[in-house]
RNA sequence: GCGAGAGUGGCGGAACUGGUAGACGCACUGGACUUAGGAUCCAGCGCACUUGCGUGCAUGGGGGUUCAACUCCCCCCUCUCGCACCA
């Protein structure tokens, strides 16, 4: 970093500044934390980054945002754990050790090396003896234990899935490597194609992790709805449709039982099994036809398009356990097999898309829900009527309301054995296996004659063997590697084989907030006492791109954490604050936009605190930041101006009086009065929601206002002491959010301990009242005047005054007053 | 389509439980200091009319409740984000 700034004589010096107070930090391990149980512990968090390289505008906010968080609730008494660390595997490590024909070890940890140097460039309190990097086997061993007490809990299975597969490259391709239904390498289609693969059974808390939305009291609105639709629960029935001269059941879910009499045909997925059943019914080849077309399709698909609805009858027939009648079986593209059952019954005159799809193949249409306004003919129906109504051709169910009818008939269905009610859920297993070599390798082992087994706990970790590369051929390594995979297997002895698959790196950060609690212990993944201690999160902060995902997962673990008895808590977060993105000229920053702003060039043309200091005072914290470099000057602008005012008036703060004298003169007394208002505007401000920005104004209000009523050090007309409290107090309100300049002249001031230790300002309420109030002055809602009065102004002396005021008796004139409203200390309304 | 959030000066944003709309900052304009000003300081700055005092109009649009609405209610428009054939 170049030090030409510290040439400019209009600037003060802030590359000495900065680098003498992180030296300081680091060298009195100022914010080394440990449990006391004397002091109220906070434990604030912000999601640990990917270390891609070097950090940008959004770790900057995210993290700036956080210190302040951390340095305030310290000043106020708390005994803070502000820890950080890296997620360290993933995909663009191997990318990158591709192109720059580098390890993914090298490419990571000197990655980490570098965001460090830059986070510390920034200011961040930090505890960096707790840091951790989820690539550490000495981390992910843990995790591998956690996986195998899953397994033995039965949290964790394998089974059949779909993945992408690209045929050229014979490789499994990520979801964000599939682009347009194509290889992001290649360009070649990209098929579907089943493959083994481990799951986290977080369906099995699916009702817990949807309940518990409820006690998340310290979480956004917006992420909570996100989450409860994420996990989608709905409540149906499941009913069995015997299949015409088979022993087969074809079993649909649905949520209208209530239209169960208006089923005109079935639907089902094209990957449902009973597909089979089309063979010798002539059908056979039109329909495998389909399959395989709508197989593709599908992969084609883009995010947001709709298919057009298609379908194929498979040539059979099923019976309606209701009616007795026979409906025909169709496979259709828009049935997904991954809910519900894969297969539902249609209801064309009840569904839009089943009608669409009746429509289309000239399939029977059925009215067995009237709405209570009009009658509807099941012969010309121009769209479906979804809503619920009065039951109508279903027998003896009838005239009964929707509702009604739906328990009625799912009574009805478990009465006679051929349906129950039943809960689906959204939501699916989770997905974990990763064909990928940089991640924690799956401490499972295969063997042909005892099937699959776990690693023995006493042989972890399973360590990822680091003369292991990926190549070009885009498959893993693990794969290929024999001095991997050959292992004996633990229950025979016998010749076995590793598995091969990593673990989504989303496992690693479902947990590392409670491994900070006790990154050093080595008995086990989690000390159980200081885990306990620390846990929950008091204040989890970052960005909004993880209120579905990590978040979830991460509760999800929590649970299971819990489950196995590792911790206490059931969920792990108990306020969380989601900061919106850094946008640039209206767009989010990115390189193709082109208007990528690097905190590293900031940082040396104007230091952290300024940064910092733009970074929090452009927005609140939730909403989406607009950069302007204009803005930034003017954050810089205003610490030089507080920086010059106390130099300017150095002597007389080193020799004033810390006692305030008992009698202020006026206007001593109107600044001692804002520094005090300030004080309280900043607290609550902090305290509620976090809205700096609004913070950051009210000081630059009492900046204001000591430089326009102390213009040099000869001025004598405000007492000394109170210019003092009044630089106190900015300095100390400003120091969590710019830490090193506060630091320097709070230190300049002839303050002997440093500002990191001391107690956050607190206010007079008497001091901080106002002397004269301006009340407003209304003639039928319009203001005409203003007074200035004394705060103890009674109602009546008040309404006296008003009417007395010429302006008043202006706008009245000579209409007669209807009525007269006092809202005291502020207006009056006089209606005429 | 469903869900959530948001629309306030030229711009970023303020405004407590309905009670002075536009704090603070940026930009802009005029002035001072100066060899210079991209530094600093002072003043102005929602829009319209007005020499001025002032007056009128303004919080996406339209209605409503109220003495009083950025704030509450109804309808509509726009934008952002999330989900998206979930039976």
């Amino acid at each position: 970093m170049t030090i030409s700034s510290q040439k400019d004589p209009d600037r003060y010096d802030f590359v000495s500044i900065e680098t003498k107070w992180q030296n300081h930090w680091l060298s009195e391990q100022t914010f080394k934390v440990d449990e006391d149980s004397t002091r109220l512990k906070y434990y604030l968090l912000e999601m640990f980054p990917y270390p891609s390289g070097r950090i940008h505008m959004g770790h900057v906010r995210n993290y700036s945002i956080g210190d302040v968080i951390a340095r305030f609730q310290r000043m106020r008494g708390f005994n803070v754990l502000h820890p950080m660390g890296w997620d360290a595997f993933g995909l663009p490590a191997e990318n990158a050790a591709l192109k720059h024909d580098t390890h993914p070890a090298k490419w990571t940890y000197e990655n980490i090396d570098y965001m460090k140097s830059q986070l510390q460039r920034m200011g961040f309190s930090y505890d960096w003896d707790r840091e951790l990097a989820t690539c550490d086997p000495e981390y992910y061993r843990w995790e591998q234990l956690f996986f195998i007490k899953m397994y033995e809990k039965g949290l964790v299975y394998r089974k059949l899935t779909s993945v992408n597969w690209c045929e050229s490259c014979q490789t499994v391709l990520a979801n964000e490597q599939v682009i347009d239904g194509q290889c992001w390498r290649c360009d070649n289609q990209v098929l579907p194609q089943d493959m083994h693969g481990w799951f986290f059974r977080i369906t099995d808390y699916a009702d817990e992790l949807l309940s518990e939305c409820e006690n998340l009291t310290g979480w956004p609105e917006k992420v909570l709805t996100m989450q409860r639709n994420w996990i989608g629960k709905s409540v149906g029935v499941e009913i069995n449709f015997p299949v015409e001269g088979t022993d087969h059941v074809l079993t649909i879910f649905t949520t209208r039982p209530d239209t169960i009499f208006g089923a005109t045909f079935m639907s089902i997925a094209p990957e449902h099994p009973l597909v089979e059943l089309s063979k010798h019914t002539g059908q056979t080849e039109l329909v495998e036809e389909f399959v395989a077309r709508t197989k593709i399709a599908k992969k084609k698909q883009r995010p947001g398009e709709e298919l057009e609805k298609e379908g194929i009858f498979i040539g059979q027939y099923c019976i309606n356990p209701f009616t007795g009648n026979r409906i025909p079986i169709f496979t259709a593209n828009f049935v997904l097999m991954e809910y519900g059952t894969g297969a539902v019954m249609a209801v064309p005159a009840h569904d839009q898309r089943d009608f669409e799809f009746a429509q289309k193949y000239e399939l029977p249409i059925k009215v067995v829900v009237q709405p209570e306004n009009k009658q509807l003919d099941s012969e010309n129906l121009s769209a479906a009527f979804e809503a619920p109504g009065i039951l109508t051709n279903s027998a003896h169910f009838s005239g009964l309301n929707s509702d009604d009818a739906k328990s009625a008939i799912t009574a009805f269905a478990e009465e006679k054995g051929f349906g129950k009610s039943k809960t689906t859920f959204r939501l699916r297993d989770w997905g974990i296996s990763r064909q990928r070599y940089w991640g924690t390798p799956i401490p499972m082992i295969h063997c042909t004659t005892c099937g699959v087994q776990p690693v023995p706990e006493q042989d972890l970790p399973v360590v990822l063997p680091p003369d292991a590369k990926p190549d070009r051929s885009g498959r893993s390594p693990l794969h290929f590697l024999e001095s991997f995979y050959r292992t004996t297997c633990p229950s025979c002895g016998g010749e076995a084989k590793r598995e091969t698959d990593t673990m989504d790196t989303f496992v690693e950060s479902s947990w590392y907030f409670a491994r900070y609690a006790c990154p050093d212990y080595t008995e086990g993944p989690l000390d159980r006492d200081r885990v306990d201690h620390w846990l929950p999160v008091d204040q989890y902060i970052g960005g909004v791109e993880h209120a579905i995902l990590h978040l979830l997962y991460a509760r999800f673990f929590t649970k299971v954490l819990r489950d196995l008895h590792y911790i206490s808590i059931g969920e792990p977060f108990k306020n969380l604050l989601t900061q919106g993105m850094v946008i640039k000229d209206g767009v989010k920053m990115s390189k193709s936009k082109g208007n990528v702003v690097d905190p590293n060039d900031l940082i040396e043309e104007y230091g952290a605190d300024t940064v910092r200091l733009f970074s929090l005072f452009a927005a609140p914290p939730e909403r989406d930041l607009d950069w302007s470099d204009k803005g930034v000057e003017g954050a810089s602008r205003f610490l030089n101006r507080v920086y010059r005012f106390v130099e300017n008036n150095k002597n007389l703060l080193l020799n004033a009086p810390a006692q305030l004298p008992s009698d202020l003169d006026e206007k001593s007394r109107a600044l001692h009065r804002k520094t005090h208002q300030t004080i309280r505007k900043v607290t609550t401000d902090l305290e509620n929601d976090f809205h700096f920005n609004t913070a950051i104004s009210a000081v630059m209000e009492l900046v204001n206002l000591m430089l326009s009523v102390v213009s040099d050090e000869a001025d004598h007309e405000i007492m000394p002491a109170v210019i003092k409290e009044a630089v106190d107090s900015t300095l100390l309100l400003l120091s969590p959010m710019t830490p090193h300049f506060c630091s320097e002249l709070w230190e300049i001031t002839g303050h002997e301990e440093s500002i990191e230790k001391q107690t956050w300002p607190s206010f007079n309420a008497e001091s901080a009242k106002e002397e004269e109030i301006t009340v407003v002055l209304q003639v039928n809602g319009k203001v005409r005047s203003r007074l200035l009065v004394s705060p103890e102004i009674s109602d009546d002396e008040l309404k006296e005054l008003t009417l007395q005021d010429d302006k008043v008796q202006k706008f009245v004139g000579a209409k007669p007053i209807r009525k007269v409203i006092v809202v005291p200390k502020k207006l009056v309304n006089v209606v005429a």
